[in-house]
DNA sequence: CAAACGATTTTCT
DNA sequence: GAAAATCGTTTGG
């Protein structure tokens, strides 16, 4: 079933952050059908979280769509290159959201390798916030669109992860946070071959 | 209006 | 392991 919006309006981000992992995350872009179960998140817990870019209340044009209501997206561009696919949570006004890391194919495999330019399947296909965001031709001016679909969409097929499989760690990037870099708000699936290899602190 | 920079990936040594 | 690639957003004049 796909995720009601009732589970992306909830408060706890970190919380959330855990729970998409083993959710499936789905495109359908101009009848390009691509699939594949989450496996690595981290979560952002806005205005108070040095990392995220909503800290100290900011909002731009660009962190506006987090001070909307959960469950859209929220797509921007780094490093002039690559395009970072996050989930907005919580209630209007609360700029919490959920980055999406890496997922593990399911579908549409012959489509991602097209769009990644790859000629086999190997776990750095999707491993990576930008490498996910390509397989599954996500782009910035997919920003606010509905979680719910038709085009984007998140759906639980009952792939349940035990929690003693769920590793807590710092997040990827953000050493210029200070003490917010500590935190433990990465998750990932104990030994995926398709969480990434990028370092903490 | 101009300048600096980043929630990364790839490539080359 | 280190460095380059590359551009929209943010920030300062």
């Amino acid at each position: 079933m796909i995720l009601p919006g009732s589970f992306y309006t909830r408060k706890d981000v970190v919380r959330i952050a855990k729970d998409l992992l083993g959710k499936v995350l789905v495109t359908e872009f101009e009848g390009q059908h691509t699939a594949g179960m989450i496996v690595e998140t981290e979560a952002y817990a806005g205005t108070s979280d040095k990392a995220s870019h909503a800290f100290g209340n900011r909002r731009t044009r660009r962190t506006e769509i987090m001070y909307r209501e959960g469950g859209m997206a929220y797509v921007y561009l780094i490093y002039g290159i690559h395009h970072l696919f996050n989930v907005v949570t919580h209630l209007a006004e609360i700029p919490h959201a959920v980055l999406i890391r890496a997922i593990e194919p399911l579908e549409g495999i012959d489509i991602m390798l097209e769009r990644r330019k790859m000629e086999t399947l190997k776990p750095n296909i999707t491993a990576g916030p930008g490498a996910m965001s390509a397989a599954l031709g996500i782009h910035t001016r997919h920003t606010g669109y509905m979680l719910h679909g038709p085009e984007i969409f998140i759906e639980d097929r009952g792939i349940k992860v035990p929690a003693r499989d769920i590793v807590a760690a710092t997040r990827v990037g953000v050493a210029y946070a200070a003490e917010d870099a500590l935190v433990p708000y990465r998750f990932y699936i104990k030994d995926n071959k398709y969480v990434s290899k990028g370092k903490g602190l």
